[in-house]
DNA sequence: ATCAAATATTTGGACGTCAAACTATCTTGC
DNA sequence: GCAAGATAGTTTGACGTCCAAATATTTGAT
């Protein structure tokens, strides 16, 4: 402990002490945005972590159910992350049997990549807890959830297309 | 390019078709936390990348240049991140002649750390480009600002000491 | 018909994150 | 005193992310 610019610790410092922001940060939307979003990650990651499953794998599951079949580049494009970040990904998606791929005849360079059955009841599962997580943040957020949404979703806007 | 199930596209595809979001995502709070966390973050990368800064470096000369002072453990709890996490970022600092390790002399296994001349310079510069990103967000944000830290300061206060 | 340009995917390197294992050192209890 | 447990810091391994470079394949142009 002893942090030392820290005014003595008072009483039961254990309880939240941990909490202290540095002033530089206090109004800094990108370091609130930073911290809320790993805590709601590592949350998630943690309601995870005695079953088999991967927090990476929902959303890419998510998408396939939604699309029922998509090259690795069309679900990068859709799930916004590199090409590149996929293929290992996919590679223990398609190892434990919840993706399928197939080649495109068309285009020997391309293949498409489609749930199996495993991989739609591994998604349920992923859905229901990931729901869980949902309805936990939503009871936070409470009544400013379309504000908040509205708002990021505008940072995405404003920033994303830099 | 063609996704599947999404309707032809339209001329100039490029321009912001990729902003799709996957119906089961649209109205998940954890989603919109993520996405807009990622794309302020890179924005803020990228306007590091023709200088020799580090995103990493910024908070840990920050915190310095508060707390003048501190080891690495509670270096690790001010910024919220694991000390393992540190070790490497410090090592790179100290080569770099922007920290200072110091040993603590009542106990051999620890060392405290604090800016150089060199790194406050440092830290001086990092700021203002750190700023100029802040007063980015805050366009886009706008009145809600207030708003938005709050919701997002609660969502780490309930589910932070999980 | 061939060769260059575009496209699809993988590979490799860098960084950031955590957790668990390990070393060294300090503190405590007996 | 000394052994046992706590604590400081590092290392290692797994994951996730990006970018740039390498590979394979197709398309287009001459």
């Amino acid at each position: 402990m002893k942090v030392s610019a820290k005014p003595a610790e008072d009483s039961q410092s254990e309880n939240e002490s941990d909490v202290l922001i540095p002033t530089a940060f206090r109004d800094v939307v990108g370091y609130h945005l930073r911290v809320a979003q790993e805590v709601s990650f590592q949350t998630f990651s943690a309601m995870l972590e005695k079953s088999d499953l991967k927090p990476g794998w929902y959303s890419i599951l998510t998408i396939l159910s939604e699309y029922d079949e998509l090259t690795p580049s069309d679900l990068s494009r859709v799930c916004g992350r590199d090409r590149s970040t996929l293929t290992s990904t996919l590679k223990g998606l398609a190892i434990r049997g919840l993706i399928e791929r197939r080649q495109n005849p068309n285009d020997q360079r391309s293949y498409s990549v489609s749930l199996t059955d495993e991989g739609r009841r591994m998604h349920t599962r992923l859905h229901a807890i990931a729901r869980e997580h949902d309805r936990r943040l939503d009871a936070i957020v409470g009544k400013d959830k379309e504000v908040l949404i509205a708002i990021l979703a505008r940072i995405v806007g404003a920033l994303g297309k830099g």
